[in-house]
DNA sequence: TAGGCCATCTGGTCCT
DNA sequence: AGGACCAGATGGCCTA
C-alpha cells in the first residue's frame, strides 16, 4: 500500500475538484501500483463505478459461525474437515469447554469485525463520493485510500486559505495588529506571503508576491504563470 | 467461469 | 488468564 505514500503534485491536486465517484475513481486509479495486480483495481478506469443493486447483506452470525444451534456442530465439523493446512485447525475432536471457548472467541472476533465495518461505513458516509443506490459501495481499501486523499486535499485547501487570508489582511494594512491578535495568520511565513508554502524551487512571484518565493498557487495568477 | 470482495473461522502473539 | 489484534485459509456471492 505504498502507492499513495507520497501523494503530491498533480495527483494531489486532482482531488481538489469534483470529488464525485469519478474523481474518486481517478484518485483510486492513481493509486494503482503493485497492488493493482492483487486486485485493488475494482473501480473501473476513470472512476466508472458499475451500477449494481444494493450491496448484499452480509451473512449473519447465526448463518455461518459457531453460534449455538442444532446442526451447527455438523457444519462446524464439515468446515473443519474442509480446512487445509495452516487453516483452522486440527482434526481431533475437542473437549466441550474448549469448543465453547472457541465459540466465544469467534463471537468476539465477529463483533470486532462488525465494529470495524461500522467504522468504515461511517467513513464512507463522510467522504464525498456518489452515495447512491445505483452506485456500488466503496470497497474497504478504496474507502481508506479515498479518505486519505480527501484529508490531504482538505489540509492543503485549509493551508492555502490561511495564506490567502493573511495576504489580504496585509494588503489592507492589517498585518501587524492582526498577526499578533487574530488567528488569521497562524503561521509566520503566512503573515508575509500567502503563497509561499516554503518551497524555494520557484522564483519569486513577479507581482504582489515579489518579495517572496514559494510554491505556485492557483489563487495567484502570477504564481501560476510560466516564467 | 475467473476474479474481486467479503465474512468467518482459526491459531498465534501481545498486552493488561 | 482473558481480551484485542493480526494474518492466513476458506467458501460464498457478484460481476465482467
Amino acid at each position: 500500500m505504498a502507492e499513495l505514500k507520497s501523494l503530491s503534485g498533480d495527483a494531489y491536486l486532482a482531488l481538489s475538484h469534483g470529488y464525485s465517484a469519478a474523481a474518486a475513481g481517478l484518485a483510486y486509479g492513481a493509486a494503482r501500483g503493485p497492488d493493482a495486480a492483487r486486485g485493488y483495481g475494482a473501480l473501473g478506469p476513470g472512476g466508472d463505478l458499475p451500477a449494481v443493486p444494493a450491496p448484499r447483506a452480509p451473512a449473519t452470525a447465526a448463518e455461518s459461525s459457531g453460534e449455538q444451534s442444532g446442526d451447527e456442530d455438523d457444519a462446524f465439523e464439515q468446515r473443519r474437515r474442509r480446512r487445509g493446512p495452516g487453516g483452522a485447525g486440527d482434526a481431533r475432536r475437542r473437549p466441550r469447554e474448549q469448543r465453547s471457548l472457541r465459540l466465544s472467541i469467534n463471537a468476539r472476533e465477529r463483533r470486532r469485525m462488525h465494529d470495524l465495518n461500522d467504522a468504515l461505513d461511517g467513513l464512507r458516509a463522510v467522504i464525498p463520493y456518489a452515495h447512491s443506490p445505483s452506485v456500488r459501495k466503496l470497497s474497504k481499501i478504496a474507502t481508506l485510500l479515498l479518505a486519505k486523499n480527501y484529508i490531504l486535499m482538505q489540509a492543503q485547501a485549509l493551508d492555502e486559505m490561511r495564506r490567502l487570508v493573511a495576504f489580504l489582511n496585509r494588503g489592507q494594512g492589517l498585518a501587524a495588529p492582526v498577526a499578533t491578535t487574530a488567528p488569521l495568520t497562524p503561521f509566520g511565513q503566512a503573515a508575509v506571503c500567502p503563497f509561499s508554502a516554503g518551497g524555494a524551487a520557484l522564483g519569486p512571484c513577479p507581482d504582489k508576491c515579489a518579495a517572496f518565493s514559494g510554491t505556485p498557487s492557483a489563487l495567484c495568477k502570477h504564481c501560476t504563470e510560466k516564467p
